[in-house]
DNA sequence: CTGTATCCTCTAAGATACTG
DNA sequence: CAGTATCTTAGAGGATACAG
């Protein structure tokens, strides 16, 4: 029967996959595809914010993103934060060094896009009306 | 009432999220992100490929998210796919140069994360161990 | 061989309400 | 002010069957 086969191509995708996930390129890739990263590194890119602060600079945010996204970054080391303990309490968030040389990688990403985006654009648009003249 | 309010906000982040739409590095941060673009561009890095080989390179793609991969790098123009009307059909896809510059960005990621990695793992595990402590 | 169509699952992201 | 907890939803990704 075919079982066999399906059944170690199946186990090839699994140890693949999970291969994938091993691999660094990968790890940051899923760490900064989150939709809220970049946009809270470049928010504290030229110093410390505090939550409420971050929330006005960033108006799309609701708040529990807004911290997920926070949490996630300080647990991968890029960012820290800052707690006083006051009443109310205060708590700063700012990037540290490894934040601030991922950022580098960031803005590498950033000076592609706004140098080539135009092709792109113009790649879809000629894309999709070849796409819809077929249909037609 | 506090409606007035609550419906600026909630305009402020439609138009926020439309602004974010139109962001080219966002725009790119999404193209990329998906979890097979980069394998496949990597893939296509040394030459074209046909179909089945790009199968067989990424053991992991299903031919579904393989297609659909392929269909949005063309779309972007990023790969061209070149048809060879035989019996069967032959398909080979290449990176086109708007590709092959982006593979270059893709790069300069892959080198950051295997430079820094280690201590995105190391915060990581420092942070996961002291959140355990405090459960315990 | 190369692809399309369908159905299904799982999770990221958002809305809402509540606590220290 | 800062943060947590729950519910809901839209979409990405996967399994499978079929077609040119």
């Amino acid at each position: 029967m075919t079982l066999t086969a399906e059944r170690k191509r199946q186990e090839a995708q699994a140890d693949f996959n999970n291969d994938l996930g091993q691999c660094p390129a990968r790890q940051l890739l899923e760490a900064i595809s989150s939709k809220w990263v970049t946009l809270v590194m470049l928010a504290l890119a030229d110093g410390q914010l505090r939550h409420s602060e971050l929330r006005r600079v960033i108006p799309g945010a609701s708040q529990k993103m807004l911290t997920s996204t926070l949490r996630s970054l300080e647990r991968d080391g890029l960012v820290s934060r800052l707690v006083t303990a006051s009443v109310p309490v205060r708590t700063d968030y700012e990037l540290t060094p490894l934040g601030h040389s991922l950022l580098g990688v960031v803005y590498r990403m950033k000076d592609w896009a706004e140098a080539n985006m135009d092709d792109v654009s113009h790649a879809r648009m000629e894309h999709d009306r070849r796409h819809l003249a077929s249909t037609r």
